[in-house]
DNA sequence: CAACACATTTAAAGCGCTTTGGAGGCAAAA
DNA sequence: TTTTGCCTCCAAAGCGCTTTAAATGTGTTG
């Protein structure tokens, strides 16, 4: 069913059913009625391809996605992303494509979604420091949105972040004030731009109790579990070895609860662990109480939230950028306790 | 840059330009040389909206995922399965479209899908044992294949699937050839087909050496770490404890471990474990030396072979539906063991 | 040299929708 | 009665591409 055959079925013009139906206020609410029921009775909707060609607007938002070497895709945080954005396209009517590269194909990506117009604007993931997409997006014209924040890039672009810095800091300080003087950060990948921000919020901490940071305890990785077991295991053989760990991710994070246990110490009585918890929906963060003490900020919401940021700005192409700062929660859960007397 | 100004540009018709950039014989190789530089040249990419009206073809794929109840996008395997077919997309010339619905939302989903035409095929994620969706688009006409199978319906349909019967019948033969009489099989829920094929596999193990399968070590559940602790932490406190566990995934399996390890047990010795390893990126079941015995298929192979059948399948539309099964390989690591005598 | 086949190229229609610029009808105002 | 304005509705152009049918040139043959 097209536009054509139902408005042949209904005996008016073209115009006049398309006016109908997205609203326009030139056709008389009797003949809306009769064109709605007509067309839902048929279940017709407009061919998306056609509607874009006229409308210009391909009502649908990109993410490009980088296949090989950043393993952003498999990150597990992306499924949830990813289901919070959606809410807020179908909410919009807006779809989702995806497109999945090799990280080397990545600015052909960009550049041909932009000629290729089949998207309205772009999501950016996982930022570095200085991000070359960003500058990039910006020359090309086409709207987009970054999770997370590129630190050297100074012109304003349109964002959504996890206060990454206030965040480490305040669980940084929670350590201390439990007596912690020898918390380990186990953070991501320092190309990374929010894994800079949160070694800085945990270095701001320290160095305000006059305590210098500790390299030997400041590690960074790709956060698997296997990296939060390994790490454990390393200092805990050092000669004085953390009282407390730092973690950048749940899934590391349950690496370094498994050594703890394996090495028959008790988390929240002889180690502390904090972790930054995304908040997944699969890798629940306990059932009524925490198991781990945590900076808690949901990444679903963040999905949600980008997206219609996003749409706000593509829908209003002449306002400048939006941006919004996250404050992550801190849940204390039992994974924290005051740092034990060395023996 | 559009069509229009391209051939302006090269002083030839929209026609012959196409042409020259589709490989239609009927251009000169003089002329198609020069039209495909000066395309080049100007970075020109044909609109795909317009294309795919002139053509009747989005190049395009749509994945509906449920949002709700089912949590399927949570799903951590659903990265991997995406990340898979998305690099047959990507080398096809397809675009991913992802549609998250709520539940209740679905059946309208895959209509709208067909309406609006902005999709040639959708791939059907987790298919229950009947399951209405493969029926309703066999009717409306969209072509689809499913990951997975639907056991109750029996049109022939696209899919590919992972042997899951034989791979838990061979799993649980190993734990049988260990010694292992009371094996513990901690399942998805059992309203997905995958589930009820791989109780099917364990029982029948089972039942051609005459043990009855006990209701009480079958359980069923959404497969999460803590689920998969609690089924541990029960079924030790029965009578007579099971000496093996069959497990449905590997984050179920961190949870067994756990709670294995947590009772003072060693796993391995004290208590064997095989879970089904789907290969997960971000969740590497060990590193040089396994640490599950696992029965192992890459559910991102999966996504990348699926994608591809259906690619064919809508080149080929009056072929017959197309199906692949993959056998699961078992893999022998450090969590199975003779089956410990009775103290 | 005309006639033909063949290789290139082109004009124009059409994909299904939106939207501009009118047209027709009718009631109120002149 | 004519004019004006408003309310409905419509014909047709246009979005950027493909593709059919036809036109043009070029070389070959009788």
């Amino acid at each position: 069913m097209n536009l054509k055959e139902l408005s042949a079925l209904l005996g008016l013009s073209q115009t006049t059913v398309s006016r109908a139906l997205n609203g326009y206020p030139e056709v008389s609410e009797a003949t809306r009625r009769r064109v709605m029921q007509v067309a839902d009775e048929h279940n017709y909707r407009p061919n998306t391809r056609a509607k874009a060609l006229a409308t210009g607007r391909a009502m649908a938002i990109g993410h490009v996605i980088p296949l090989s070497t950043q393993h952003e895709m498999m990150n597990p945080i992306f499924g949830d992303f990813i289901a919070g954005a959606g809410e807020s396209y179908s909410q919009a009517g807006y779809d989702m494509v995806l497109s999945l590269v090799a990280d080397e194909d990545q600015s052909r990506a960009y550049h041909e979604m932009f000629a290729k117009r089949n998207v309205d604007g772009i999501v950016l993931h996982a930022p570095k420091m200085q991000d070359s997409r960003i500058t990039m997006l910006q020359e090309i014209g086409l709207p987009f949105a970054v999770h997370g924040r590129a630190t050297d890039i100074t012109t304003p672009y349109s964002w959504l972040d996890v206060n990454n810095t206030s965040a480490f800091r305040r669980a940084t300080d929670f350590l201390l004030d439990l007596g912690h003087r020898h918390i380990c950060l186990v953070n991501g990948q320092e190309s990374m731009d929010f894994a800079f921000r949160r070694r800085e919020g945990y270095a701001a901490a320290l160095q305000a109790r006059d305590i210098a940071p500790d390299p030997a305890l400041m590690f960074a990785g790709e956060m698997t579990e296997v990296y939060g077991y390994d790490t454990v295991r390393r200092t805990q053989s050092l000669e004085t070895p953390p009282t407390a760990y730092l973690v950048s991710s749940i899934i590391a994070a349950f690496g370094v609860r498994r050594a703890i246990e394996e090495l028959g110490l008790v988390m929240g009585r002889d180690v502390s662990v904090i972790t930054h918890d995304d908040d997944l929906s699969y890798l629940r963060n306990g059932a009524e109480v925490p198991v781990f003490t945590s900076t808690r900020s949901s990444v679903r919401v963040a999905g949600r939230r980008l997206a219609k940021l996003l749409i706000s700005q593509i829908e209003e192409p002449c306002a400048s950028p939006l941006t919004e700062l996250l404050e992550a929660e801190l849940t204390v859960g039992r994974s924290t306790g005051p740092a034990p007397h060395r023996t």
